[in-house]
RNA sequence: GCGGGCGUGAUGGAAUGGUAGACAUAAGAGACUUAAAAUCUCUGGGCCGAAAGGCCGUGCGGGUUCGAGUCCCGCCGCCCGCACCA
């Protein structure tokens, strides 16, 4: 017997598969198609564990999928634009395309090894010139379709590096590399029009049956529908051209609770009142500094500053209220502008105790136990309370109701009137950068913004810039900038900002569908592939990412590049969670840490130093904290099989797994004992009968196998196969019965050991190759149990158990657990209160 | 700050509202071996008990239910996202 050799084997089958285009997906329409995808990478240069988890668990789906008679389509590519190039070639001096290429073919030679069957001659990188050529004849359709816009929008400007910076760039207000405060500078960019989809968007999540709820609600919070009032304050003595200030509230039957109003730093009328007020300027300014994210905006201090105007309460023209310019107030929401009623909002009550403004209730809670006190009372908008300022509706009354007879009070007096509104706002997808998908318009002066003539795509990178100073190259490139006006041909200039990478993420899998096309993507293909059946990513990606391919794929619908059956592309959605590895630390003199890597640690200390190591929690695996491993080292220690076995066993694949050297050994040593068995089994000639327990327990095995793969229990299939090794190990069955048994638990390995099952495949003989194999289906005669074992509880604790045939009727098992000895006990001779059965699952005596 | 999620033995985790801890890891004991490794067998939440058995136990505090890890309310902790990271 040989010992199972990972390297011999995993580069044998690899070979093989390559030489018969084994995941080669082709057209073929008598097959039904399956399209597993799993985000594609960055090209960072590096695989990690988390690459590995998430390729495996589509690997698995598309390796069973496939033998369950599919025809699978499951590509490979790389989202290869973005920030780290240009900082690379900033650092080292490189080039951004020879970098991002060479770290995909680094990435590529580590990947292989894996075993995954990817369909690598679909392959791509999003900065191919193929690629993004396509994706410019997109942008201009949908300037046709008037999806395409140009507004201002707010940066963050660095003042030193002359330069935009992106959010992870400002750290505590600050510029990374010049380290110079940050300003907020306003700039004209291209917007997509995705807030025209708003009520699409939202609406259209109730039809994706196989996605997450959580992530359905996280994409429904952040679209935001809210219904509420739309109204104005009219100023009194107002600076000219500002006779009111107009808001929007979701909580108008609070008005009478109103104690201020708040205008965005960012508001016209702030704008106004800072050309000729130093003080109005100043705060204005400070404002300004603090960092462009909703975040940072969140939490801040709330600051605020008094106009000194002052505006009528639209029901009670005697009452007036101050205008303060607030910090927290987005001028990118409603109308920039909102009342505060400090009693029922809990920002509105700090804010109104910091500037000593009144707190009015205008309900309490029905027992008028609870007001506004020490902090806001904000009850859900379906508890009745109890009104104490209401105006058009009854004394006790729900949020909900107060809310709508507001609105219908105010539309009726003319006061304002009820709209909907949503939180989602355009999509900005212009950057000031190099390394990303050139805007395909041109600025003419007699012709304005011209879109490019698609027959001169790709409008290609040029590849003759440098970064040895800050900004965007293209911005000084001598003669990439100039160019004729597609229009009249006069001399004109490019558009020299590039795309969002979010744009080149948004359709990439409907470009896999046809990778080679001329045009964006090609009817036929897109046809029989889309939709992706099964879409496999980080939670991270829940809202903008997939958001916008939503978006994006009703644009392409209507541009006519993708079926109508597309316009939600993923019919299924899985997300994954991290791998994560314990941190290994220890501190310097001064008491600053010192991380370790896994490998430098033995025992709980550092190899070279025999210093103790301080144990840190679990965290993602990366390179700052040192806690990670890399997959090219555990391939070369154990094989990928045993990677794959293990990224898949120890976690429900939602969850986090945390990467143990104990657990892939462990993985390895599984793989080892089953290599053996297998090898005995292969050799047996000997003795035996048949075990009719070992060919139950294998179609048990076969069912509950089948189901944790459909249902993504990958972590439990594995336990099933655990348990079904053991018992195939300790059974005393003939020859015959323990191959057949072998060759199933194989056939249930192959999709996470594939390699492993194709040896032992044809070590006991199998035809042809396992990966071609169809997956083995359980007999449901074989699955039907008997007998039954029921728990017996007295007042819902289990004191005993009965074992009775499945089918006894309810009659007869409530008389055996009656006359059960721990029931008789605890029964004293009287009669049980309630006595509840729960066919084939439990018995509880209540007493 | 806002939105979403998660929390079970020493560890990873299992459990359609129905026997909490499947399966695995670490650990301990034993078998085999000159020895070690490998392999195999057994033990394996806590407390009391010789055992039978009993009591407690799923982050914390309440609630619904015959019955709660699971559902509801309120906390605590950690993780993800917050529109220019990918």
């Amino acid at each position: 017997m040989s010992p199972y050799n990972p390297a011999k084997v995993e580069k044998k089958w690899q070979d093989v598969w390559e030489d018969q285009s084994t995941f080669t997906a082709k057209r073929d329409e008598t097959k039904p198609k399956y399209y597993v995808l799993e985000m594609f990478p960055y090209p960072s240069g590096r695989i990690h564990m988390g690459h590995v988890r998430n390729y495996t668990m589509g690997d698995v789906v598309a390796r069973y999928k496939s033998s369950t008679g599919h025809n699978v389509l499951h590509p490979m590519g790389w989202d290869a634009f973005g920030m780290p190039a240009e900082n690379a070639a900033m650092a080292s001096g490189g080039h951004p395309k020879e970098w991002t290429y060479q770290n995909i073919a680094d990435m590529r030679a580590q990947m292989k090894p894996m075993g995954w069957s990817l369909d690598w001659s679909r392959e791509f990188a999003t900065c191919d010139p193929e690629y993004y050529g396509q994706q410019q004849a997109l942008f201009i359709d949908f300037m046709e379709k008037g999806l395409v816009y140009r507004k201002n929008a707010i940066v963050n400007w660095d003042p030193v590096d002359m330069t935009v910076l992106a959010n992870e760039q400002v750290i505590d207000g600050r510029g990374w590399r010049s380290d110079a405060l940050v300003e907020r500078r306003e700039l004209t960019q291209w917007f997509f029009k995705i807030s025209d989809y708003s009520e699409e968007l939202l609406s259209a999540l109730d039809g994706l049956d196989n996605w997450p709820a959580k992530v359905k609600l996280m994409q429904s919070n952040w679209i935001g529908k809210s219904r509420g009032l739309q109204f104005g304050f009219s100023l009194i003595d107002g600076p000219a051209g500002f006779d009111e200030v107009e808001v929007y509230t979701t909580r108008p039957d609070t008005l009478m609770g109103a104690s201020f109003v708040g205008i965005s730093p960012d508001h016209p009328l702030a704008k106004e009142l800072e050309q000729d007020n130093a003080d109005v300027a100043a705060f204005n300014a400070e404002c300004r500094k603090m960092a462009t994210t909703e975040e940072a905006m969140e939490k801040a201090d709330k600051k605020g500053f008094d106009t000194g105007l002052r505006v009528r309460h639209p029901l009670d023209p005697s009452w007036e209220l101050p205008v303060y310019i607030a910090n927290f107030i987005l001028m990118d929401y409603g109308t920039g502008a909102v009342f505060g009623c400090p009693a029922h909002d809990q920002r509105d009550f700090d804010f109104a105790r910091k500037y000593d403004l009144p707190i009015i209730d205008t309900f309490v809670s029905m027992d008028g136990s609870q007001s506004a006190s020490e902090e806001a009372f904000v009850p859900t908008k379906t508890e009745k309370v109890r009104w104490t300022k209401q105006f058009a509706w009854d004394e006790v009354a729900t949020g909900q109701q107060a809310v709508d007879a507001a609105i219908a009070h105010c539309e009726a007096n003319n006061i304002g009137q009820g709209v909907t509104k949503y939180r989602l706002r355009d999509w900005g997808l212009s950057r000031q950068r190099y390394w990303g998908c050139p805007i395909p318009v041109v600025h003419c002066d007699d012709c304005g913004v011209v879109a490019e003539n698609k027959e001169n795509l790709p409008i290609a990178l040029p590849d003759d810039v440098s970064f040895d100073q800050p900004g965007n190259p293209l911005d000084r490139h001598p003669t990439w900038r100039d160019t004729p006006c597609p229009s009249c041909s006069k001399p004109a200039r490019r558009e020299t900002d590039t795309m969002d990478t979010f744009v080149d993420s948004s359709w990439y899998f409907a470009r896999f569908t046809a990778p080679h096309s001329k045009t964006p993507t090609s009817a036929p293909d897109a046809d029989y592939w889309m939709n992706v059946d099964q879409y496999i990513g980080g939670v991270e990606h829940a809202i903008l990412h997939l958001l916008y391919s939503r978006f994006f794929s009703r644009a392409m619908h209507i541009c006519g590049h993708l079926p109508e059956k597309a316009i939600e592309p993923f019919d299924a959605l899985f997300t994954q969670g991290m791998v994560t590895h314990e941190i290994y630390q220890t501190r310097d003199d001064s008491g600053r840490p010192i991380y370790h890597l896994p490998e430098e640690i033995e025992n709980g200390k550092v190899k070279s130093s025999g210093e103790i190591a301080e144990i840190i929690p679990s965290a993602k695996m990366s390179k700052s904290k040192r806690n990670v491993v890399d997959p090219v080292d555990i391939v070369r220690s154990f094989g990928a099989d045993t990677a794959r076995w293990f990224v898949l066993s120890d976690s429900p694949p939602e969850r986090d797994v945390e990467w143990t050297a104990s657990g892939a050994e462990a993985a390895f040593k599984h793989l080892s004992r089953v290599w053996r068995i297998a090898s005995d089994i292969a050799s047996a000639t000997g003795e035996g009968s048949g075990d009719p327990e070992l060919t139950r327990a294998m179609h048990k095995t076969i069912h509950d196998v089948t189901m944790g793969i459909e249902t993504f229990g990958f972590n439990a299939a594995i336990a099933h196969l655990y348990a079904f090794t053991n018992e195939l190990n300790k059974s005393r069955a003939s020859a015959e019965t323990k191959l057949d048994a072998m060759r199933t638990l194989v056939q249930l390995m192959n999709p996470v050991t594939p390699h492993f099952a194709e040896e032992v495949w044809e070590m006991l003989g199998g035809e042809g190759l396992i990966a071609d194999a169809p997956w083995p289906v359980a007999d449901p005669a074989m699955l039907v149990e008997e007998n039954v074992t029921l728990p017996i509880q007295v007042n819902g604790k289990r004191r005993s158990e009965i074992t009775v045939s499945k089918n006894l009727p309810k009659e007869e098992v409530e008389k055996l657990a009656l006359a059960d000895k721990a029931v008789q006990k605890a029964l004293n001779g009287g009669a049980p209160k309630k006595l509840i059965v729960v066919p084939g699952r439990i018995v509880n005596v209540v007493i």
